[in-house]
DNA sequence: AAGATTTGCAAAACCAATTTAAATAATTTA
DNA sequence: TAAATTATTTAAATTGGTTTTGCAAATCTT
């Protein structure tokens, strides 16, 4: 390996001090126009690599940008992530990806390494059942938050995500719109604030078309598209027999789709299924998927800028801030066939 | 923000140097095991975080390991980083992820990065058209680096892959096998290795059996689900009529299906369609997809492996290093049908 | 031309750890 | 009990930048 390349090595070799090759390649306007252009030439071809811990231990600003989610490799995230990566990418900010798989300790884990790094802030998902002192203790030692897609109780930071009630119930009224009156729900469950309030938008649409709630038509779990194609089964011989079946996410969707083609009879004919999200999946999988989208480049997007916000000290963004899903119909969905 | 807790907080506390304190919360047998108890039961109360850049900047080691690859919301990616993480958390390396789009100047840009923040080692999947000065750069200051999926030319590193040639050269002999004489080569291009690899295994099994090779049968380009999709057209209005198509990948295979249901055609029995890497979604695609297992659990483990290894001194891992893919078969492949 | 400003650069403190050599305390040996 | 040895602890140098303050030279006032 050559000879590192710092600070003292450019002063040396052009006999100035490190605290004007420092300001000059900062372009500060304390140096000389022509001393800057022949430090920045010598840097350049002496391969000069910024040191950047070496840096922020005296800023402390890193320049780290950590972001936390259930999966990276869930494409309902992967939507997010860009468009947070985007935002990030034009304020040079680097950031630290990692899963926490909704286990808090893996969560706690990682926050604990952003803040041994410097980390200026974190973006995360919250894993299930977060308390609200793991991310307290981040603020605490100067690592400001900002949640997506999930909120964590008892915390007013800002917080980006669907209206989930208002979203499912666009899904079910369109189902209903549609003359379906047995319309089971599939997938996710009770303990995340997503959950109910998934759960709590189905209830409400039915009961404002004055239709019967039948917790029997739930199907809690799924989650994934394996699960969703497992779940086929169990809702095919619900003894209800409905005719709609109103989705956790696109992946159940597609997956419970699956199960019922495999058994036999034909989604969007027979059976009509919504999912939720609109993931690039849903406008090209048989048949394509009516669904709802749920902003996830718009919860990226802001929250990402609402983060650069707080790191450039403005702090008027706290609360929770949601993002109105629009149904996007395209054809498994369609009008209610009995089920003999 | 609570005042912040560095050693020497502790150390007066305690009225011990800040010497003692280091020593003692990294185990050293220099200091005495009550004055170590002492010392972390302190740290622990106080709120202690552990300083890693001011750490790093003594010992030059940051616990840092880079990874970029193509796209991390890539299927084919997933699996492997999943396995390189869990390589990675046992070691304690925090790792940073990145896309580089095949870019190669995004990709040069967070190796930048990565050198700035002293990353102590990268696991690169190279961007097409890399340069081999841009990764030599990198092991020169100091950042040993480690290829997956893809090779660089004129570059003797350790390089973690999955053998191309004879795994697609087992999907094609499946498909001579059931009786095909006419089968398409649809997706990937020949500007990477892989690209290289995999049409000239296609080539190699086709001439083995004494069937002839059209180039016409080469759909170029296709790599993505959609991509396959929009392909589809293309397949099926060939003069050739193809019976088969040997894919890209399993996301342009699914894509392809998909095409052929829309086109009216059953997959599966009027045409079969070959995927490549067996992913998880292979398995559970309408109909169950044939693909080849590409070995990405096994690249990532040992590619996780030979950077460690080297990290610490080894370098006897250089070169190429081949895993075997393995054939597996399923629904979206029948004995040949002739098409009219 | 003398005084007041401005400009350009450097000296030195600082950031939070690690590490080595030296000092001190405790124990063992002769 | 004095000397030798061993066990603990610490002072101080080091890592590579940033930033404040001060000083000298250059430029501007009147």
């Amino acid at each position: 390996m050559a000879q590192k390349v710092k600070l003292s090595t450019i002063a040396d070799q052009l006999g100035v001090s490190t605290a004007t090759v420092s300001l000059a390649l900062r372009d500060s306007p304390l140096v000389a126009e022509d001393t800057r252009q022949k430090i920045k030439d010598a840097a350049l071809d002496m391969g000069y690599i910024y040191n950047r811990r070496a840096a922020s231990l005296r800023t402390s600003r890193s320049g780290i940008v950590g972001v936390v989610v259930h999966d990276i490799m869930n494409p309902f995230y992967a939507e997010i992530l860009k468009a947070i990566e985007s935002e990030l990418d034009r304020s040079r900010q680097t950031f630290i990806l990692s899963n926490h798989y909704d286990s808090v300790q893996k969560q706690r884990d990682f926050l604990e390494t952003l803040l041994q790094l410097g980390a200026d802030g974190v973006i995360m998902s919250p894993a299930i059942d977060t308390p609200s002192r793991d991310i307290k203790l981040a603020e605490d030692n100067g690592m400001p938050a900002v949640l997506i897609a999930r909120s964590v109780p008892d915390l007013d930071i800002p917080t980006y995500r669907g209206d989930d009630a208002y979203g499912i119930a666009l899904a079910t009224n369109h189902l209903i719109g549609l003359g379906h009156k047995s319309i089971a729900f599939v997938g996710g469950a009770d303990n995340t604030s997503t959950g109910r309030d998934r759960y709590r938008g189905y209830v409400e649409a039915l009961k404002k078309a004055g239709l019967e709630v039948d917790p029997l038509l739930r199907v809690s779990g799924p989650r994934t598209k394996q699960e969703g194609f497992e779940a086929a089964v169990n809702f095919l011989s619900m003894p209800q027999k409905p005719t709609a079946a109103v989705c956790w996410n696109d992946l159940v969707a597609i997956g419970l789709i699956n199960g019922v083609y495999r058994a036999g009879l034909i989604p969007g004919k027979d059976i009509s299924v919504t999912g939720y999200d609109d993931l690039i999946e849903a406008s090209i999988s048989m048949p394509a998927l009516t669904t709802v989208w749920n902003g996830q480049s718009m919860v990226g997007r802001r929250a990402a800028r609402a983060l650069l916000d707080r790191l450039s000290g403005s702090d008027e963004v706290n609360g929770l801030h949601l993002i109105k899903p629009e149904m996007r119909i395209r054809q498994s969905t369609a009008p209610m066939v009995p089920r003999t």
